[in-house]
RNA sequence: GGAGACGUCGCAUAGUCAGGUCGAGUGCGCCUCACUGCUAAUGAGGUAUGGGUUAACAGCCCAUCGGGGGUUCAAAUCCCCCCGUCUCCGCCA
């Protein structure tokens, strides 16, 4: 959730946010009232509870020939204020649940670099690499679920018959596939000062709910029947929520992270979207990175995921463009968003591979993250970044049909024939 | 899955089975000061978090003893539920 000081102080700005995105503006307003009668009712019981416990500290000490009398008298008067303290405390709880309802619908505040608008109102930063031109080459390139198939390496029909639609076996080379890659990111990873974790795939409501992703369980995640568990769908909720109501010292930070795990998504709203293939399936891997830092320092440490991103791709040999998200189309918890989309040859665009988002202390607010103050200072959220290093289903898609030969073999580049074990894929049969 | 024990201020503990002056004692750690050629030792003081009020991170006030609810004028203390940890048994990779 956003700062209540800002929208305090600075109403205007938050406005303006909601504005930049598409979302309510009288959402502020609403917030604003009830943060007044919160305080208000604040007040009222904390004067009331005051008045309580000063009389119950005189019937404790009530003592001599007539205390039997004092504290009959005494305790009538407390009774009367008990039960008063009782209506004022349920009075100020429901003020204080109607504000933070109020004040998390509330967006985190969309940076000033973030362009306004929805979807397509995303700006290219920068394009890296050219697009291969297979009509130079001479032949028609095939997509990945046909190199799949020959590879051995994607198997759609058995996913489909065993676990329904968007789920697939890697076999072969494409399990192998998986494993180098996942070896090369946390390679890269490691040499960068990342922590590698192995991250649990379930986690609880408040987990869920402190990175923002509760919202989205009719459509986007599945929830464990008969448990108050659900399946992440990336491994930045249990390594956002993996410091929950600490305070970390200011030399702990940064501290970064990378999560391997896998990755669960219902994709209930993109029927008929990328219905072929491994591009959009309900379960992948993913190495993700995951930084906890100062608010300061979370601008310059967004732009570093963006780089170790880039630095992923160019590994992987690919053609790959960067945009900046609109702020329509940014999570509730991010204030700027860099999209990495790798050129996906039979399908003549660029598609999302990676994304980093810089999440400021919105997260940290509603999961008790902060950072010690210095000397007279008080603690303070601290700032929360993520950022893809390689979710494997995409990154194999783009890796086949990029490095694909006229035989259906497929080159490895560089960089991971050394966890491959080979330089070429060549067809089975 | 069955049986039991436990969860207190950074750490370790006292307080709970007799409810009130306990936001909470003690030791260690840490900070400041004093003493000391330096270190150590010793002595004095300090050392939680959130919120309200406020110019104030001065003062005052409120909340918090794993979390939530209940009993009571009053709850760390009594009752219920949940979460977590540990031990034993069963099961299992």
């Amino acid at each position: 959730m956003i700062d209540p000081r800002i929208l305090r102080d600075e109403p205007d700005r938050v406005r303006a946010s909601q504005r930049k995105r598409g979302a309510s503006e009288s959402l502020v307003d609403g917030a604003l009232a009830a943060d007044q009668a919160r305080r208000a009712s604040i007040a009222t019981f904390e004067e009331l509870r005051a008045e309580q416990k000063a009389l119950g500290k005189q019937v404790a000490q009530a003592k001599g020939p007539d205390a039997a009398e004092m504290k009959a008298e005494l305790l009538a008067r407390t009774k009367a204020v008990a039960a008063q303290v009782k209506e004022a405390e349920a009075a100020q709880r429901e003020a204080e649940d109607a504000w933070t309802t109020a004040l998390k619908q509330i967006r985190n505040i969309a940076a000033d670099e973030t362009p306004a608008g929805g979807e397509d109102d995303f700006v290219v930063l920068e394009t890296v690499g050219t697009p291969r031109d297979f009509a130079a080459e001479g032949f028609e390139p095939r997509d990945h679920v046909e190199l799949g198939k020959l590879l051995g390496a994607i198997d759609l029909e058995r996913g489909a018959k065993v676990a329904g639609s968007r789920f697939y076996f890697l076999t072969g080379v494409g399990a192998e596939l998986e494993f180098a890659l996942i070896n090369l990111a946390m390679e890269q990873a490691r040499e960068a000062g990342f922590i590698p974790v192995i991250a649990p795939a379930l986690a609880r409501p408040e987990a869920m709910a402190g990175t923002g992703f509760l919202d989205q369980v009719d459509d986007g995640v599945y929830k464990i029947e008969g448990d108050d568990l659900y399946l992440v769908g990336t491994s930045e909720v249990p390594l956002a929520a993996y410091h929950s109501d600490e305070i970390l010292d200011t030399d702990f930070l940064p501290r970064r992270y990378a999560g391997y795990s896998s990755c669960f998504r219902k994709e209930a709203g993109s029927a008929g979207k990328d219905t072929q293939g491994i591009i959009r399936v309900h379960q992948f891997e993913k190495v993700e990175m995951f930084v906890y830092t100062s608010l300061e320092d979370a601008a310059a440490e967004h732009e570093r995921l963006l780089q170790w991103e880039k630095d992923f791709l160019d590994k992987l040999e690919l053609a790959y463009q960067v945009i900046d998200v609109a702020a329509g189309d940014l999570g509730p918890s991010a204030v700027r968003k860099f999209d990495c989309e790798a050129w996906i040859p039979t399908q003549g665009k660029y598609r999302e591979l990676t994304s980093a988002s810089n999440c400021t202390d919105f997260q940290a607010r509603r999961l008790n993250i902060r950072q010690r103050g210095a000397e007279g200072e008080s603690n303070r959220p601290v700032a929360t970044l993520n950022g893809t290093l390689t979710a494997i289903t995409r990154a194999i898609v783009a890796v086949l049909e990029t490095h694909q030969q006229p035989d259906g073999s497929v080159r490895v580049p560089k960089a991971l024939q050394k966890w491959l074990g080979r330089e070429v894929l060549t067809p089975i049969a």
